[in-house]
DNA sequence: TGATTGTTCTTCGTATACACTTTGTCCGGA
DNA sequence: TCCGGACAAAGTGTATACGAAGAACAATCA
C-alpha cells in the first residue's frame, strides 16, 4: 500500500502526513481539486493510498495554511480564493517582499548575487524557448531564493505560503505572466547586487505593483468563487 | 474521559483537537510547558484527558504555528523563541502591523474608533489599579482590534500568530511592558481616528520599536534557549 | 577504552469500531 | 402539487489496539 505515492515522490524517507500534505497542495494549486470541492477523508485516503489518519493530519495543516476549509462535522472542502481576498493577499505581499529586498540587498553575498543571476540567465534562455512552464517555474525560484537570501525565517516561511497562493490563483486562471514580468527581475537583482536597500525596495514594491494587476485581470475572466 | 479539559474550556462544543490545541498553545505561552521539553503524545494524551489522535492533530498545527518543533521519529518539543529569531520577528511585525494601522486609520468606522477609545479608558483605569494582568490583556484586544478593523484577513490573521508569539516571549521573561506602553497606544488610537494613514504607520512603528527594544531586553536578563 | 549489540521507549501508520451529525430520500397527508 | 417528518446513508469525531521501525541508552565484549 501507499506505494504510488511513495513512487511519485521519490524514495524519500518522509512521514506520510508531509507527504500527503504536499501532494495535497500540489493537487490544489495544479486544479485537480477544484475551490468548493468536497474532500473527504475516506476519498482523500484512496487517491493518496493511505489510511485516514495521515490524511487527517494533512487536512489540519492545509487549513491552517488557507487552502481548504473545515467544517466541523462536516468535512473539508478546498478553499475559494475571491477576488476580494486577492487584493488583500497582495497588500501584505507587498510589504513582506519588500522588507525581504532589502534584507536581501544588506545581506548578500557575491555567492547570492551569482545564484540569482544564473536563475536570471535560465529564465531569459526559457522565455526565448517559449518554455512557459519553466518559466513559471524559475520565477517561483528567484523568489524563494530572495526571500532565503533574506535570512529571516519568519519572513521567509510567511511569504513562501503566500506566494503558494499566488501560485494557485493563476494556475487556475491559467495564466503565466511571464514576458514582462523579466525585466522587474532583472531591476530587482541589480538593485540586490547594488546593496542598496531602499533601492530594492522600491523594485520589489514595482514588480509586485504589476503582478498585483496582472492577478486582477486573471481573476476577473478566469475562476469564479461559487 | 475528557471531563476535565471539557470542565476547563467551558461547555462549546468545539472538536476535541481544537480545544487541545487552545490548551496546548496556552500552556506554552504561560510556560507551563518550557521550551525545550518534550512533549509526547502520551503524555498530552493524559494531561488534556484525551486520545492520542487529537493531539496528534494539535501537534501538526503547533508545528505550523511555530510552537514546537517536530522531529520525525523523534516526537515534539517545545520550540526555544532564541533572541535572533526574536529581532526577525520585529521586523516582520514591524512591516505588518503599519500595515494594519494605516488600513484601520483609513477604514475605521466611528463606532471602530470609540470601541478602540473604550479600550484605553479600561487599561487606564486597570494600570491605576496595578492589575497588571488585566492590562496585558486589554493590550492584546487592542492590538487584535485593530487587525480586525483593518479588515485583512490575511493580515489579521498572520500578526495574531505572531502576535502569540510576542506574548510568549514576554511571559517566559516575566516582564509586563506595561506602563509607558499605554502613552504609545493612545498615540495610535488617536492617529487611526485622524484618518491619517501615514500617521498611523508611524504611531505603529514607534510602538514597535519601543516594543522590539523591550522584548530584547526581557530576553537577556531572561529564559535561555537550551 | 571503545565499538557493538540489545533493550526499551516512542513515533508512525494501519485497522477497526462506534457514536453522533448532517444530509438526502421517500412516503404519506394536506 | 407541495409540505413535513420518518428513515436510511454518508461521513466525521474519537477511542483503541497493534505492528513496524527508528532513536536513545545501557550493557557487553574485545
Amino acid at each position: 500500500m501507499a506505494e504510488d505515492l511513495r513512487d511519485k515522490l521519490g524514495t524519500q524517507h518522509l512521514p506520510l502526513r508531509d507527504q500527503v500534505l504536499a501532494a495535497l497542495r500540489t493537487a490544489i494549486i495544479d486544479g485537480d481539486y477544484l475551490p468548493g470541492e468536497r474532500l473527504t477523508e475516506d476519498r482523500l485516503a484512496e487517491d493518496f493510498g493511505v489510511s485516514r489518519n495521515p490524511v487527517r493530519e494533512a487536512l489540519r495543516v492545509a487549513e491552517a495554511e488557507g487552502f481548504v476549509v473545515i467544517l466541523p462535522r462536516r468535512g473539508a472542502v478546498v478553499a475559494s480564493p475571491s477576488s476580494g481576498t486577492i487584493g488583500d493577499m497582495f497588500a501584505v505581499r507587498e510589504r513582506l517582499e519588500a522588507l525581504a529586498a532589502r534584507l536581501a540587498a544588506e545581506r548578500a553575498t557575491a555567492a547570492d548575487v551569482a545564484s540569482l543571476r544564473a536563475l536570471l540567465d535560465q529564465g531569459r534562455e526559457a522565455t526565448q524557448r517559449q518554455d512557459l512552464a519553466r518559466v513559471a517555474e524559475l520565477n517561483s525560484t528567484l523568489h524563494l531564493r530572495i526571500l532565503q537570501i533574506s535570512g529571516n525565517p519568519w519572513l521567509s516561511s510567511i511569504a513562501k505560503s503566500l506566494y503558494l497562493h499566488v501560485q494557485w490563483i493563476f494556475r487556475l486562471g491559467a495564466a503565466e505572466r511571464a514576458p514582462h514580468s523579466w525585466a522587474e527581475h532583472i531591476q530587482l537583482v541589480d538593485a540586490i547586487e547594488s546593496g542598496d536597500g531602499d533601492r530594492a525596495e522600491r523594485a520589489a514594491l514595482d514588480h509586485l505593483d504589476a503582478a498585483s494587476a496582472a492577478a486582477y485581470e486573471n481573476a476577473e475572466g478566469g475562476y469564479a468563487a461559487r
